[in-house]
DNA sequence: AAAATAAGTTGACGCGCGTAAAGTTTTTGG
DNA sequence: CCAAAAACTTTACGCGCGTCAACTTATTTT
């Protein structure tokens, strides 16, 4: 383009010879066209620096071609993945996908979701912040914005959901560490931030006593998003005080477990799956780092690639169809066991 | 609000009772209409579900009041929490952040330029790529829309910067290893994904020569953002070949050190300060997980409130005026050393 | 309380594009 | 080669809001 600025779509059709409602046309799908005249459009469109205004193009259109991918809290590493992998299929699908992350609060969520019905979204992927969130905000929302609920379900929403089978994946980590030692203790923070964590510890529960063991969770104080720093305070002075009845300790996600890890090392306790160990810790979630830690984290993985290429399709689905509500249905994916050096 | 959607303005003005061109005045900026028209407005407003079309605003607003934030890979936590912390600001100083990451792909990059283009951006803040990016592209878009480019240095690039000073914090660290201990080698990886690692490599040259150490630079293979693997496989074959002339290892940021920590680990080496150990480890950006590996990684950290506040602060300024050029000063932080118990 | 000023109202036009209707040209197919 | 179909052009209106000009009403000033 030679830099000549084009003001607008009239401008342009002057300019390339081509009327304004057969580039309208153009622009909205190019093989709309005749191929001759896409050729035309296509060389002007090489000369001159002309971009329809995105604003005006909106403005009449019922829903825009921008897909909100909204996660609680974007600087956990496994949120940002999830996020890298959604936005990535969006683009293939040649949406434009924009990302909102909640910072862990509850009333930007919902000034999240609000800006969002402004910009008339065709879809919208949402892991809410769990427990905190508005229920019935987000309720009337998805029934307004087709929408997929990922990661936290929750309870009694009509919405569509991808995530996985917590129950399937911590059942599957109490018996592979009742398998390979002995019993595990289940660590959570008191205050559950999302209900992924009630389920956990549920199966925990009834998988331990599937087993005939006795189950034994350990709750830490802490509140917010900083697991790791609450994992590591709660360990220490979980393990000065005594308060572990088990050399193996199931945490309720990876982060945790990293901080629990972290202070391990510095209670001078030594972690891993040889007879030689002082613990054994596992998590839950493959998080990013699990797999650098030292020792590397046994863990369930979350299917991220699944995960999103699911809530993507069921999405698509929501978007194309008007009868929403018949495709609100759930889907859990199964974890896999990572079993690695730290149980 | 009764749920009575309203269509628009015009609407809007009919059954609040207050003429159109007031409520543009109002929505444009509440103060600007008398105290006891706001509370009348402001009572339909409660009354009735109106908000006013966003793409209609935009469109004829020479700028909108969105302030994009681009970085390059947002699965690594520490541009996840500098987004975090920019996000913030924004929303509290009365814009809309949208977020952009182009997943370390110099393609992506433009196109997120590109069609942050026609979002009409009040301002940009940009960490580019680095050696990847297209730099002549770049340079035009901070030419047409106020833009401050932060974490990473573009060479000749006019545009503002507001980053940390390489060459103080490395300086600092080799002399606080040599202090504390042997000379330190530098791991770096071989194809260095940003300018940062040049300028960190050279302080390191120039701090050990200043005193009178011969500097040892380890060039691992690798490519990508997946650096702590880089870490990790580099490191490992390092170990087994003997490669480190020294007992210190500096590496040029953090997240390879996580890699080297796991190398290191998995090679039965020991890490820490103490005499007893095999190794010291040091990185560079006090990551946010760096405070939780075992041991915790000593480091410099990137004051990351102080840079995102100035960007904004300069990032205002370019906004508020017209002679761009004279504001594009650069900006750069000391780095504050974090003594941790890996070095 | 009258004059000066600030705030609000009415009416109208423009922004850039979507889109429909009616007419014209080009392409397709038998 | 001609008729039917497809593609394109012209014309015109609408979307929701910004904004200007000319008034009218409310508030402040002296």
């Amino acid at each position: 383009m030679d830099g000549n600025k084009v003001r607008n779509m009239e401008e342009f059709a002057m300019l390339s010879g081509i009327s304004r409602p057969t580039l309208s046309k153009y622009f909205h799908d190019p093989e709309s066209v005749r191929a001759s005249t896409r050729d035309r459009i296509e060389k002007a469109l090489d000369e001159y620096d002309y971009r329809p205004n995105i604003f005006a193009i909106n403005q009449n259109r019922r829903t825009t071609n921008n897909i909100g991918i909204v996660v609680p809290f974007l600087a956990d590493p496994f949120f940002a993945e999830i996020a890298r992998n959604l936005e990535k299929r969006c683009i293939d699908a040649g949406y434009s996908p924009i990302l909102f992350s909640a910072h862990g609060d509850p009333v930007l969520e919902v000034n999240i979701l609000e800006s969002l019905r402004s910009q008339k979204p065709a879809g919208v992927l949402l892991a809410p912040l769990g427990r905190a969130s508005d229920r019935s905000h987000i309720e009337k929302f998805a029934a307004d914005i087709p929408t997929v609920l990922f990661d936290s379900r929750i309870p009694d929403m009509g919405a569509a959901f991808v995530g996985m089978d917590n129950t399937q994946s911590m059942r599957m980590l109490v018996n592979y560490l009742c398998d390979s030692g002995s019993p595990p203790n289940f660590l959570e923070m008191r205050t559950a931030v999302n209900p992924n964590v009630n389920r956990r510890r549920n199966a925990y529960v009834s998988a331990m006593e599937a087993l005939g063991h006795t189950p034994e969770i350990v709750r830490i104080d802490g509140e917010g998003w900083e697991f790791e720093e609450i994992g590591l305070q709660g360990g220490l002075s979980a393990f000065a005080t005594g308060r572990f009845t088990s050399d193996t300790i199931l945490c309720s996600n990876d982060r945790l477990a990293i901080g629990l890890l972290s202070a391990a090392y510095r209670s001078k306790l030594t972690v891993g799956r040889g007879g030689d160990s002082d613990l054994r810790i596992a998590g839950h979630d493959d998080h990013p780092f699990s797999r650098f830690t030292c020792p590397a984290l046994t863990t369930v993985s979350q299917d991220y690639a699944s995960i999103s290429e699911k809530s993507l399709e069921i999405l698509f689905k929501l978007m194309d169809t008007e009868k929403r509500g018949e495709y609100a249905s759930d889907c859990l994916f199964d974890g896999i066991l990572i079993p690695r050096a730290s149980a």
